[in-house]
DNA sequence: GCACCCTCGTGACTTTTGTCATGCGGTTAG
DNA sequence: CTAACCGCATGACAAAAGTCACGAGGGTGC
């Protein structure tokens, strides 16, 4: 009986030993390799070719999301679970659209991840249910120039300080929040940042 | 030899199940109980009566701050230790305060968790040492109405909506965050926000 | 080719924010 | 007691932010 191999990725070093001790102690499961961001995540998987990915998406450089979407690219046999601290419809949308064979949350049991791991090992999907209705409910309405243009406004920039980064004139960028605000029905620019980072969107 | 009995808390539970796994692996350490939020921790530390509180800052309720402190004032001998994502000078000089023991972060590598149990069990305080020369070189300049009208603000509430909350007249509102973004040295109420927050001061 | 959408821009307008001076009552430290 | 600070408030003004209408180009789809 061969065990699942596996490869973890998760910028935080601690969570990252920690969920790593986990599975370790699953008799059927091996952790070939530990990552703390993106590019050494598609590297290990690209170098052990595992079974499993279990990956973080907020890392720094590529996310999980974007790593999920490489190996499906290049058609790559490890099959990507994503491991998320947020339920985030956009986030599981992406998840599916990359492919991914699992989207759990931290919030979870840990006695979840192993079982995720078998499910899936095993040719099972595995989706948090409180997110299977909502991932395909509402999708994002928002133009990739809305999105810039929303993210920088989120982290405090005026309306000039946004159009000197993208290139734009400050009437542009008003021109943009205000199409975005509409769509969200959010009264300001923060609020409509805030609502479309808690859908996942930004 | 007795082992150090431990209780842990941490509001992500697949997080708190993988850390508990780490910390069981060590022959001479015993978790004795798991705590998903701060108000399960005091209890746990009463009626376990712990040598250590491993616990998290920012979880439902109480925080782990406000659990180390409660500690601190009941004269328990358990010895609290922080361990969190954030490097906040602000979070380290409450923790310092709240006479906490020791101040890990999650981003350091899994072995020295075990590490700083065993200090701090031994007698030592275990601070993250980029932050040590930190903690007291600033101390937060805000008054406590500066504060609560910039978490509003920083969440995207208008000037009148937290006049609202905070049963203020809008004026009143808009002259504490101007004052609050002059001591920052912020341009607007998101950036002073965000930068108050960065420090560990909301 | 035509409709449709995204991008980018202008201009004029209203509303919300941010600034500053000033004032009053309460608390606290010297 | 008094000076200093905080909490709260007003009013007036300047600067950003948000709204609306309109228009020009580029790309996609049918």
């Amino acid at each position: 009986m061969k065990p699942i191999r596996i490869v973890l990725a998760e910028d935080q070093a601690m969570v990252l030993g920690a969920l790593g001790a986990l599975l370790a102690l699953e008799a059927d499961m091996q952790v070939v390799a530990l990552a703390r961001d993106g590019a050494e995540a598609l590297a290990a998987v690209r170098t052990h070719r595992p079974e499993i990915l279990i990956t973080d998406i907020e890392m720094p450089g590529l996310s999980g999301l974007e790593v999920a979407s490489a190996l499906h690219g290049e058609k790559s046999a490890t099959k990507a679970i994503i491991l998320t601290t947020f339920a985030r419809p956009g986030y599981l949308r992406r998840a599916l659209e990359a492919n991914a064979w699992g989207y759990l949350l931290k919030d979870k049991p840990a006695e979840e991840l192993a079982a995720a791991v078998r499910r899936v090992h095993a040719g099972q999907r595995v989706v948090a249910p409180e997110l299977a209705a909502d991932a395909w409910s509402e999708h994002d309405p928002l133009t990739e120039r809305e999105r810039q243009v929303l993210r920088l406004a989120g982290e405090g920039h005026a309306s000039s300080s946004i159009a000197a980064q993208l290139e734009l004139s400050e009437g542009t960028v008003r021109n943009y929040l205000s199409e975005a605000m509409s769509k969200l029905g959010a009264g300001n620019r923060v609020e409509a940042a805030r609502m479309a980072r808690a859908k996942g969107w930004l």
